[in-house]
DNA sequence: TAAAAAAACGAACGTTCGGTCTATTTTTAT
DNA sequence: ATAAAAATAGACCGAACGTTCGTTTTTTTA
């Protein structure tokens, strides 16, 4: 059985490195297959339907995103020292994607209109992570590094999201090689400015 | 020949509403034809090739953008007063197209991978849109609404992007409903940072 | 090393895709 | 009204899709 795990685990990696590029609806079995030089029912029985082998993928994606961006960073100081670095870090991944692509991204515009596990399973980390990110906001408003006010958060996390997706749109279909770099400005400047500002309560 | 640019109007029409939930790709000539009732072949001698059509979706939402978005705000004053009715205007749309989606973001996703005539002429509206963007905040920099440091004009229209991205994902794929309001809010703080803030220029 | 189990193959299935071709119907112009 | 032109239908093509299945090869276990 070991090394149908083996297998399976290359597999999963050539796929996500299809996906990165080609999206998750434009992951197919038979470039999978051409590509571990393997046939496609070989590819396929590792996973019993194209569906669970996307969120595989999906799953791998977040393992090594988990990996790259949050874990380093939890060695940072609580407050904003650690989100700061975990923004950056999250930045600098999408810099490094913008040759590949980041299916976290793409695959939010493919399935925010097709319901089913796929997007049940994406939903979930992107909520996920935001929940980090929420967290580590919090944790620099309760450290005294920005005004203490519970409802910046989510304002917070929002536009850190936003600065995030324009990165990575600019860089991968405007080729704005000053995308990562304006980014990383915005963030600074949101920081600089609520650092300054009377915190307003957001109306529910 | 009159009723043929009327069934090709009506045909891009109903594609348009197919792209905007299924993407330009998830674009196929079998459902327009089943949508408006005609054969394939019917449909596809308007065009003369897929590629051909979802160009011509392209160039349907682009007028519809800016009527709806642009040409409004023009008859606001010159400066802020403009570049802030276009960026709301703009919102708003992303804001009925919660239920629908936006080609132009779908699209970028979908094609910033994928060579060919379609993405350039996406990556030409984008352009071209982004440029009036910067008219729009460079003519508030020259009205002195905003501190005069040309540098921060491009600064400007990235983050005004990522709050519209932002906007679009949150509240297509995580059904956040408060969306709207935040990129709203985000646009309104960062319009006070640059008024109360020395400019920097950005290195190149 | 032989038997059992797992893994991979290769062919085929039904479906859908964009696209082609010819025939027929509908519209336009005379 | 009639002829020319345009528009549409419908049958069909080859390719690619996910999936199934029986068989063969490889790996593991005893």
């Amino acid at each position: 059985m070991r090394k149908g795990e083996q297998t399976r685990a290359a597999i999963v990696e050539a796929a996500l490195e299809i996906a990165s590029t080609q999206g998750l609806e434009g992951l197919t079995i038979g470039s999978i297959a051409e590509k571990m030089a393997m046939s496609k029912s070989g590819v396929f029985a590792h996973f019993g339907s194209r569906e669970e082998l996307q969120i595989a993928v999906l799953q791998e994606y977040e393992t090594q995103f988990i990996n790259a961006v949050l874990f380093p960073c939890l060695k940072e100081s609580r407050g904003l020292p650690r989100l700061r670095a975990i923004f950056m870090r999250w930045l600098d991944r999408i810099g490094k994607e913008i040759d590949s692509g980041c299916i976290y991204i793409s695959g939010a515009t493919e399935y925010d209109d097709r319901p089913g596990a796929v997007r049940d399973v994406l939903v979930k980390m992107h909520r996920d992570w935001q929940k980090e990110m929420h967290r580590a906001t919090t944790q620099a408003i309760e450290e005294n590094h920005l005004p203490a006010n519970q409802a910046h958060a989510d304002q917070l996390v929002f536009e850190m999201v936003g600065l995030i997706l324009a990165a990575h749109q600019q860089g991968r279909l405007m080729g704005d090689s000053l995308s990562v770099k304006r980014a990383s400005q915005g963030f600074e400047r949101m920081i600089q400015h609520y650092q300054q500002t009377q915190p307003e309560i957001l109306s529910q």
